[in-house]
RNA sequence: GGUUCGGUAGCUCAGCUGAAUAGAGCAGCAGUCUUCUAAACUGCGGGUCGCGGGUUUGAGUCCCGCCCGAAUCACCA
């Protein structure tokens, strides 16, 4: 039991026999004592005053007087107002120290058979440009609560949806073939989706041009972006594409091809993973028979034109349109299918889909309408909205290309921590791949650690201009943090460990301890609130105290072998939480640095 | 106009289900390396928590109204 049940369950007891208080320990929710206060654990008595009849400092010093007359585990206390500080009995926390350092895969909770299946959509990219700062915010935000989810004891199911298809495909196609001469991404050095990407621009350029001169000659601006014949061209190829016209099809698959491996070299880098792939293409007929169902149970109407549509203004919603006039499908009636599909595939219990904020309305209609087709998930189902990344001037529009692209921003990353590494001349014994490895870690780190840290909601600004820092409260402060630890124990190798039970940690130790007991529960929150972010906190927060003791107090050089050893485990575990905490935002952390 | 989400130090952000004098980092200034890794540590200055009401013993946190910003409300995806 943790030390916090213990003082809640005693302070339940003690107020129930001073006052006749009938109030839950889980009700009482002790909270760590502000520092500059003696004292490990506070309650705020405010609540029972009124039915103790007494001064707020009364209520505190009889609930005191009680919990070290009846709680071994409390030493003294001491009474500020209405606050009840309680100091723990120092050696108690060897006990804390000693469990964790007992417990294999400390704070994570490992799933069962009957744990719910939970399947995360996360990535989902558009296969005719490269991977900018903003997928990479959504990757490393997926990936991650994937992860905090698996520690939280769920079975987890990482998806992927790739936006193989479409008009946007069909311009970088026709970019290529009209002006490409044959450009692979062999014979050009290019990566596959930079190459695809590029041609992506050039079709851009080369529409506004003959927009711009439609517009000369008298059209207006609508009429002249329907009319270009680029555009022409572009659907005629999108029509040839459904038809499954074999020559767009070789070309479509041959230049996807090369997007793919472009993407994976991406991913690889940036450390994030799949169970499940689905592509469009395959799934995007889907959904077109579950909304023609919804139509038959009257979920659905049909209008004059043959066009279906949803009344959703029961939910304060409106009306959305399911299948056009036409007969085809709209993204909402792909994302129905694709739905459908998952659902055979996996007994998804919750299904989580990371998209960015644009798409609120998306997922609130989505919601509504899986639900009325009868998917048991689709009520709860969790629109893992997160904020935009902007540069300085606004958005990124890949278009104009204003976009910081991923690779590009990792390759700085990385140099940037390698470039800071020669200055200060650290890991200098470090062989050149392992100075590259670590650079690798350390630059990642820091670019990982700088999206996950804030609140997935909002929106955030990253200035090119000003590359992301090295110091302070950044991925890199917690790596080197757990290097150095890991250089203590590797110096200590030889170090005999003894019993340390009786040893009465110093105010320092104690507090770190009480830090490392919280951790399942901050991974439970993470897990519950789908927020990295808390985690991030919680490692930067550890770290920083560990810092300071670390500053203030020698491990190696404490000639008491008890305290020594107390030292020893609580920085082992320290490392130890580091390493499990920066993997759940899936950062890695460095042996040296 | 409707819906959703934001507004906390010069800048970037924490602040969980209400609780003590609102915290970090960066930037600025001043200190600490023959001592386990100085990507660290210590100190200083810096705030009308957007504004106004309300609930409460107690509000950055809850409720109402307003102001500012973002997204969205397509027979695009």
């Amino acid at each position: 039991m943790s030390i916090d049940n213990i003082i809640s369950e005693a302070v339940s007891k003690a107020v129930n026999e001073l006052y006749g208080l009938e109030i839950g320990a889980d009700k009482i929710a002790p909270q760590t004592t502000r520092p500059e206060f003696e004292g490990n654990l506070t309650i705020v008595v405010f609540p029972f005053v009124k039915a103790a009849r007494k001064a707020p400092e009364a209520v505190s010093n009889e609930i005191g007087e009680w919990l070290v007359k009846n709680e071994p585990a409390v030493a003294r206390f001491n009474v500020v107002k209405g606050f009840l500080n309680i100091v723990i009995e120092p050696t108690f926390w060897n006990g804390v120290l000693a469990e964790i350092a007992a417990t294999p895969d400390y704070g994570t909770t490992a799933a069962t058979d009957d744990s719910p299946l939970v399947m995360v959509e996360y990535s989902s990219p558009n296969t005719n440009k490269p991977l900018h700062l903003g997928h990479v915010r959504n990757n490393l935000l997926g990936y991650s609560l994937a992860e905090i989810l698996k520690a939280c004891g769920n079975k987890v199911v990482k998806t992927n949806i790739v936006n193989d298809r479409g008009i946007h495909i069909c311009k970088s196609m026709l970019a290529w073939k009209k002006w490409g001469n044959g450009a692979t991404p062999e014979s050009t050095g290019k990566k596959g989706d930079h190459l695809i990407g590029d041609f992506y621009v050039l079709f851009d350029k080369h529409y506004k041009e003959e927009v711009a001169q439609l517009m000369a000659e008298g059209q207006s601006e609508e009429e002249a972006k329907q009319n270009a014949p680029l555009m022409l061209e572009a659907r005629e190829m999108l029509r040839l594409w459904e038809q499954k016209d074999p020559e767009v099809r070789r070309l479509w698959a041959m230049m996807n091809s090369w997007v793919y491996a472009g993407f994976d070299e991406t991913y690889r880098r940036l450390g994030v993973d799949f169970d499940k792939i689905y592509y469009e293409s395959d799934t995007y007929l889907e959904g077109k028979e579950k909304v023609l169902e919804g139509l038959e149970k009257g979920i659905m109407y049909r209008k004059d034109d043959g066009s279906v549509w949803a009344d959703l203004t029961d939910a304060g919603l409106d009306h959305k349109l399911l299948l056009r006039s036409d007969g085809t499908s709209v993204y909402m009636t792909q994302d129905i299918g694709t739905a459908r599909l998952r659902y055979q595939d996996f007994p998804i219990d919750k299904m989580i889909y990371v998209v960015g904020n644009e798409q609120n309305y998306h997922f609130q209609v989505l919601s509504i309408l899986l639900d009325r087709l009868g998917f048991k998930w689709g009520k709860d189902l969790v629109h893992f909205s997160y904020g935009m990344v902007e540069l300085p001037e606004g958005k990124m529009k890949s278009r104009e290309g204003t976009v910081v692209d991923a690779d590009d921003l990792i390759d700085e990353m990385v140099n940037a921590a390698k470039t800071v590494a020669q200055e200060q001349g650290k890991a200098k014994d470090a062989s050149p791949e392992e100075a590259d490895e670590i650079a690798e870690i350390v630059g990642l780190g820091a670019l990982k650690y700088f999206l996950l840290k804030v609140d997935p909601r909002k929106n955030m600004t990253f200035n090119p201009k000003e590359s992301i820092d090295f110091n302070g409260n950044t991925g890199p402060f917690i790596q080197y943090t757990h290097a150095r630890i890991r250089s203590i124990l590797r110096n200590a190798a030889d170090v005999e460990r003894v019993d340390y039970s009786s040893v009465e940690p110093n105010e320092k130790e104690a507090d770190l301890i009480q830090r490392l007991a919280d951790f399942p529960e901050v991974i439970k929150e993470a897990g519950k609130n789908y927020s990295p972010a808390l985690i991030a906190n919680y490692v930067y927060d550890l770290v920083k105290n560990y810092n300071q003791f670390y500053h203030d107090y020698s491990v190696l050089k404490e000639t008491d072998a008890a305290v020594r050893s107390l030292r020893l485990t609580i920085s082992e575990q320290v490392a130890r939480v580091v390493k499990t905490g920066m993997g759940l935002l899936g950062i890695k952390v460095p042996e040296r640095m």
